[in-house]
Order: structure tokens, then C-alpha cells, then sequence
DNA sequence: GATGGTGGTTGCATATCAAAACCGTGAACG
DNA sequence: CGTTCACGGTTTTGATATGCAACCACCATC
């Protein structure tokens, strides 16, 4: 069954989704932002199927989200692009609330600023004047982009919240 | 074909995508956090099929990301619990990719701080000092919880990087 | 030339997703 | 009380996604 295609929804998380919301697909990236480079090293780190591997790696080429290209010696390289590397929060954000929520275990891996060898901060989300929010501090108002569905959804009720 | 389980994974990305990462999903997620409640609701705003939509929410109910209450009038309400909540960066983090990344048009959304009325910023993953850091400016290292094969990956290497 | 490493591709089985129809329950209304 | 409608699902069916295993083409090395 096609998956109902999120690429043209008003909506840019659906957008997001659309690019890296495939089984597999932020898993590869992170796997890239690791320093994994060759085909066969993505497929012995994460266990997944060659034919799956290929078609993750192709539409993430495609999308310009990794970058491929061919060593000297004939094999292939793959590694992130700037529109993959900004794709870090997303990681960060998914594996620090896995390692409060989805793993019972300790923390496997600790990401650390190389400066100082302690670990990154908890990611938050800030206003503009770097006040750290909280969902009910944070309202969602239609866009530029927004289209005529949304803004009515988007609009303010009374009392519904 | 059954998906390899990330359940197991000594990963903590991995265990959020086993409880987040199937298709649909974070956009229920999303939905809840504009204040969608209602199983109907779910489906006009986000066009999915029922039986999808079904298996979804319970699968977020029974990991504790939503809560399922019925109503006096005998329906019933969907709401993100506390470890749902705590996927906002996540979102967060997606959304503002795909603003910049994945949707040609301008920003249909834009999250904005309720006591100033003006965008979020950012997100921006940051040193325990606040300092914004840069992928490069970042290291994985094994954590409390990583097992041999995950501790051998993360060793430091000389210029592989 | 033979071998092995590499990056895929192919065929097939099973699970997942989507569309559509259906069902059970309870509230509201006449 | 009976009927209707809203609601939250469940079921059926078929197309596509995923995984496993085998295979293939190409290139470097010996």
C-alpha cells in the first residue's frame, strides 16, 4: 500500500517526515554523523538489509541529505551534507528523550563538546530572548505559508485549551 | 515482513523510533499537541485511516506518550501525558527543518512564545555552559549503559574523523 | 587469470498500510 | 419506547514496504 505521501501537506513536520520518516532513515543519518562512510559498514553497524540500505541511501542522495561519492581506490563514500548535519537536533532531541523514556537502561551514548569533554546539555526549547518554554507557554499561529484549513484550525478559541 | 525491532537496541535513538518512529505516529503526536482529542478529529485533520490511527494511539497509550480518558458524555479524550510532552524538542526540532529544508514555501507554522507573541528561536544544541556547538564541535562517547560492541565503535580513533 | 572486496540488485515471503465497509454502544429526539 | 445519529472503533481486502538470501558486476590485488 502507498503510504500516503506527506510531501504535499501544508505542514512542515509532514514535509520532514516525508524525507527522513521511513523505518530506517534517521537511523542511517546517525549513523553518517558517527563517521560511517562505506555501504557495508551502515549495513554491518545497523543490521539492516542491503536492498533497504540501498533505497534509504538513494532517496537521501536524492533529497541531499548525504552526499555520495567514489574514492580513488573504486569504492563509495557517504557522508552527510550541511541540509543532513542540520538534521542534528532531531537526533539529539529523539536520543535524549530515549534516554529518559525509552530505554531502562543507563545512557549508552553520551554526547560530549570536545572543548571541555563534559556532556551537551539537555536540548530546550527557548523564546527569542532565551527563555526556556514549556508546550503551554508556546502557541502555534498560522504561518505565511499556512493555507486556509490550517488558519481556520489555527485560530484562536476560546477556552478550548 | 516483520520490522527488525529496535526495542532491543543498545541505542536510546533507537528505542524512541521503536515507540515514535513508525509512519504517523509523531504526527499524532503533533495533532495532540495542538489540542486535538477526539478520534474523529484525528482522522479529518490528518487524514489517516481509521484502523491506522487505531493501532496508533494505542500503541502511544500503552507507552505511556498519550493518555486515554472517556468523557461524561460517554466519548472519549486523547491528551499527551507528561512523556509525551517531553517529545516537544523533537517536533520542535523536525519543524524547523522542514522549514528550512523541506518545504519550498514559507513556514505554514510558526511557534511562538505566549507572553511576547514573538517565534521561538531556534533550536540549537548547546554545551553545559550554553555555548552553541556545532556537530564538529562534538563527540559520541560510550555511556554507562553501551555494550562492548557499541564501546569498540566509539573508541577514539586517530584521523578517521 | 583467479580471488576477494565492494556496492549494489533481484526474487520471494511476510508484515504493514490504506480504503472501504461494517459494527456496537450510547445519547438525543420525537 | 423506538429511531436516528454520532462516536470509537473493527474487519476485510489488496497494494506496497520490509527482510532474507542469493546473486551480479566491477575493480583492485596477488
Amino acid at each position: 500500500m502507498t503510504r500516503n505521501s506527506l510531501a504535499e501537506k501544508n505542514c512542515s513536520l509532514a514535509r520532514a517526515l516525508d524525507v527522513v520518516g521511513e523505518w530506517w532513515s534517521l537511523l542511517v543519518v546517525r549513523e553518517a554523523f558517527f563517521g560511517t562512510r562505506r555501504f557495508q559498514d551502515f549495513v554491518d553497524n545497523l543490521g539492516i538489509a542491503r536492498n533497504i540500505l540501498s533505497s534509504r541511501l538513494k532517496r537521501l542522495v536524492a533529497e541531499g541529505v548525504l552526499s555520495r561519492a567514489e574514492r580513488a581506490d573504486g569504492g563509495v563514500d557517504y557522508a552527510l551534507t550541511p541540509k543532513g548535519e542540520a538534521l542534528m537536533p532531531v537526533l539529539v532531541a529523539l536520543m535524549q528523550w530515549g534516554d529518559t523514556f525509552a530505554n531502562a537502561e543507563p545512557a549508552p551514548v553520551v554526547l560530549t563538546d570536545r572543548a571541555t569533554g563534559t556532556p551537551i546539555a539537555p536540548l530546550s526549547v527557548r523564546a527569542a530572548d532565551g527563555r526556556v518554554l514549556t508546550p503551554q507557554d508556546m502557541r502555534a499561529v498560522p504561518g505565511p505559508g499556512a493555507d486556509a484549513q490550517l488558519r481556520a484550525r489555527l485560530m484562536p478559541r476560546s477556552s478550548k485549551r
